[in-house]
DNA sequence: TTATTTATTAAAACCATTCTAATCTACTTG
DNA sequence: CAAGTAGATTAGAATGGTTTTAATAAATAA
């Protein structure tokens, strides 16, 4: 993606576009999905030769999550994913190579739930299918 | 549970009945259903007088789940819960209140799953249907 | 440009959990 | 029962992912 894009897509989402936030935005919104975390995205970044602290990995992923264009996924692997991916959907996770999957929302079927609390209201249905070898 | 009973409990899943582990066993395992954190089971064995160590009740906790006597689960407000349900089942979380509701596994329908890698298997699945107010 | 707001950063703090290594307890064997 | 040993408990230190702090820098507004 290039940059004028990138800022664009920024300002669209009512963030400054700063150097980092458009090195940021260009590895992650390529248009192909991608599962990051802070520590492997701070190593794509790394490789690519930008320079930038992991402080401003988490915040910007947290900006991005807060401004709708990721998604964050708590409980695999004891490390917060971020996902391209904002639509509705679930994961497989190879727990051996620590590696997500995409499940669309479609394949799974929520059918005779017990009924929700009263006062309480459905915010949001994750689903994680654990993969080991064999 | 009388202690006896725990004690008997704890041998036959090949675990010496020591003095912490017949407390927990007592305070977990007394018919209803419960799901703790390693906190939250701290403060209980504190209001019943009991003393033991954050360590003993991680330790415990560890080795309970591997003898098949808890089931522990991640991704839920960023603290390990354990609990005393072992069938598969999935769980509401109430965010408000931060606590666990289960829900029967026959709720929940896998249909149509993209195919698992080759050379994987399905290990598990954990769902997770996250409530708010309102 | 100058002022103002917002972002970045290195380093320290945080906090749930695990590890260490010293002490203690349950069980085994004589 | 006594003594030995394998296993358990503990306080406190360490770990590791993440957040905070507070000082500097960059983006926008006037």
């Amino acid at each position: 993606m290039i940059t004028s894009q990138t800022t664009e897509l920024l300002r669209q989402h009512g963030l400054r576009p700063t150097r980092q936030r458009i090195a940021l935005a260009s590895l992650l919104f390529d248009g192909y999905p991608r599962h990051v975390t802070a520590e492997s995205l701070k190593e794509q970044v790394k490789a690519s030769g930008i320079k930038l602290s992991l402080a401003t990995i988490y915040n910007t992923l947290h900006q991005f999550t807060a401004a709708g264009l990721l998604k964050e996924i708590k409980g695999i692997s004891d490390v917060t994913w971020f996902d391209t991916n904002i639509n509705s959907h679930h994961h497989f996770w190879d727990t051996t190579n620590n590696h997500l999957i995409d499940i669309p929302a479609s394949s799974i079927t929520i059918s005779n739930l017990p009924k929700t609390p009263a006062g309480k209201v459905i915010n949001g249905v994750e689903v994680i299918v654990r993969l080991t070898d064999g």
